[in-house]
DNA sequence: AAATATTTTTAGACTAATCTAAAAATTGTA
DNA sequence: TACAATTTTTAGATTAGTCTAAAAATATTT
């Protein structure tokens, strides 16, 4: 139905307008896809004819419905291929990114509805983000930034900020996975870290950095 | 490494050329490709470029060892996705092909190795078409077609010579599925239509083109 | 408000893969 | 062997997606 690189422009822009309300300029779109301006308005004048969203020249575009749908969908078959290949085939977690980014772009709504019941329909991929349903319906989740816990306070990690491969590979190498129980035993005053129990075994010394790029889901 | 079409191009040259033995020339691969002769020509040219085949101007092309290797990646990854369709996420076997066709281009060897792993390092395919090796072996199979049994001899369904989603639903809803034993109870002479028993019970009649198109394993 | 800087669009070109129509080569037949 | 039929190649166009360089519009400073 649509192309592969139209699906990776849509995708990219429903994460852009994720984050900012307003019209997505050009720019965004161009290093979001690693491409030029010039392609970008190209491109974009060729989406806004199919309907899949609204541009106006100069002032950047915003995604329709139906382009929220195609988006939606996109990120539904990413997140599930991913899981699929940590949970079947077991790939590391910094690992599944790059192979999804091929296999969502596969044509065929049977092969995802049945993918979908094979994993036992999971909520969140390997990375703790939300997986839409068949639908569109993406749960909230209401996870909080570790940093944001404070001295005494337990959280179940639950997924990450940053997706880099580096960062990843960083956490895993501290058994800093999806599930762990965290607890914030202090926050050093002077530069923010955090010194934090890993399931009642291990501590460990968190830089700021790390802490505000993982999510957990705070105990009360 | 390579496009999905020049993959294809390899594949169905490869196809070609386990039937024949001579040069395989343009016309037949423009056909079994659904293309034009001219396009061929452009892409045979680039393919001989590439070191992937020999091309003779107005002679046709042969693979060289390259080309073959990445044919037969191909067909293994083709087959490792229908097997895959099939036997995990409960496709029947006359839709895994489509799709398959559009999985066995997905870039990553480490994700071929796995699913091979993951699915038990199938020798055949849904199909009962042999699945080649990671080094690229490919299994003889002993395989003869049902119509050259003789009144009395049994078999096992093992494959298949014609693919067509139409046949291969026409033999599903008679129960003619791989593994099953079959028993020639009579050939008739008039037209020789084969009278034969599945597995102890049910008795059909299959025309002659029918059991022409089935592969059996012959018991003794 | 004018000048400058930044962003966006346009113009024109390029690559991969395809097509149609015509020319050239090969094959089959009288 | 010559003529006709078929196959293959070439020439020239097209489409999707991309790029660079230049022009146009918008935003920021002075
Ligand atoms: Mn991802
Ligand atoms: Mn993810
Ligand atoms: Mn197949
Ligand atoms: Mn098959």
């Amino acid at each position: 139905m649509y192309s592969f690189t139209e699906e990776n422009y849509l995708k990219a822009i429903y994460k852009l307008q994720e984050q900012s309300s307003e019209a997505i300029n050009t720019n965004a779109i161009a290093i979001s896809i690693q491409t030029k301006a010039a392609s970008v308005t190209d491109m974009i004048k060729k989406l806004s004819e199919k309907k899949l969203l609204e541009y106006e020249k100069y002032k950047g575009v915003v995604l329709t419905e139906l382009g929220k749908k195609v988006a939606i969908e996109t990120v539904r078959k990413h997140r599930l291929w991913e899981t699929f290949l940590h949970n079947k085939l077991n790939f590391t977690w910094d690992a599944v990114h790059d192979i999804a980014e091929q296999l969502e772009h596969i044509q065929s709504q049977e092969l995802i509805d049945k993918l979908d019941d094979f994993l036992g329909f999971p909520s969140h991929d390997p990375h703790g983000d939300p997986i839409p349903g068949k639908n569109g319906e993406i749960k909230e989740s209401n996870f909080v930034i570790l940093s944001e816990l404070m001295e005494g306070e337990t959280g179940i990690i639950s997924g990450v900020v940053n997706h880099s491969s580096l960062f990843l590979k960083h956490l895993e190498s501290n058994e800093l996975i999806l599930g762990k129980r965290i607890m914030v035993e202090e926050v050093v005053a002077f530069d923010n870290s955090f010194q934090v129990k890993i399931e009642g075994k291990k501590i460990l010394q968190l830089s700021n950095e790390v802490a505000r790029n993982i999510l957990v889901k705070k105990m009360k």
